[in-house]
DNA sequence: AGGATAGGTAGGAGATTGCCTACACGTCAA
DNA sequence: TTGACGTGTAGGCAATCTCCTACCTATCCT
């Protein structure tokens, strides 16, 4: 697959001098580390239950600590957890950011949700996203 | 991988009666679908230029159109687009609702990149997401 | 009826994922 | 210093993903 933007334009760059593709390329990394249950689970267990280390959250999964360590490795080149080193621990910590990269993404797509649990959504097939009156 | 859920309770099931496996299942499928560059692109053709038929939204990627059709199974399976036959061509159409709920997942995370973009978030780790007030 | 158009499906190849067991490295405790 | 502990990495293997080229079905037009 080569082309992963609009398909048209010549896509330079964005309005903030950003190259494109190091968005997309982070945005590809957020869902796909988004796209495994386990380390779904784990972001969940760093924001319920704070910092841990590794074996702490190996303990939580019927999988060998090797497999879980990388897991997080996914999540930390994503960037989604950071480690602090605490001895011969590794504490991990939620890192958010990237999450609300997603919500950004989910955002242009709110309406149609909305308008069409509001039962008129049918509306918005005729009239796109870039054709606002 | 076995466990998905919260790694501790008994987890027979939801307050509406809905079986958790199925809610995982759901959510994997959705997440699973997003994680593709492609398709996401394709998320974002239907909502910016409404419903098309497969030859469309195939012109605007570097695959065969079969390719195309594959990740469209992927959409559908996940409930993110429907089709709606017209003659010999299938109308694709946004289904937004799946989106939904990945907004629904997301909120638990929300307070955590608001607050530290605010530069007071590390008091979270010290008060973990069940312990509140 | 016969050809052209629209699109799904089958099957295969190559890359990636996700798990495992072994092992290497740094840190702490005796 | 020596051994145990906490983690990351290497390498292998099976499953899954993503693309491809046929090929099939259904619809439309002449």
């Amino acid at each position: 697959m080569t082309r992963t933007g609009t398909g048209t334009g010549p896509e330079v760059g964005t309005p903030d001098g950003v190259p494109v593709e190091t968005l997309a390329a982070r945005e590809d990394q957020t869902f796909a580390a988004l796209a495994n249950a386990t380390r779904r689970e784990v972001l969940r267990l760093l924001r319920e239950q704070g910092p841990q280390p590794v074996q702490a959250l190996a303990d939580r999964f019927a999988m060998r600590r090797p497999s879980l360590s990388e897991h997080l490795k996914v999540l930390r080149e994503a960037g989604l957890v950071s480690e602090e080193r605490a001895g011969r621990q590794r504490i991990y910590r939620l890192e958010a950011a990237p999450l609300a990269d997603v919500q950004d993404w989910l955002h242009p797509y709110e309406r149609f949700w909305r308008d069409r649990l509001k039962g008129l959504g049918d509306l918005l097939d005729r009239m796109p996203d870039d054709a606002e009156t």
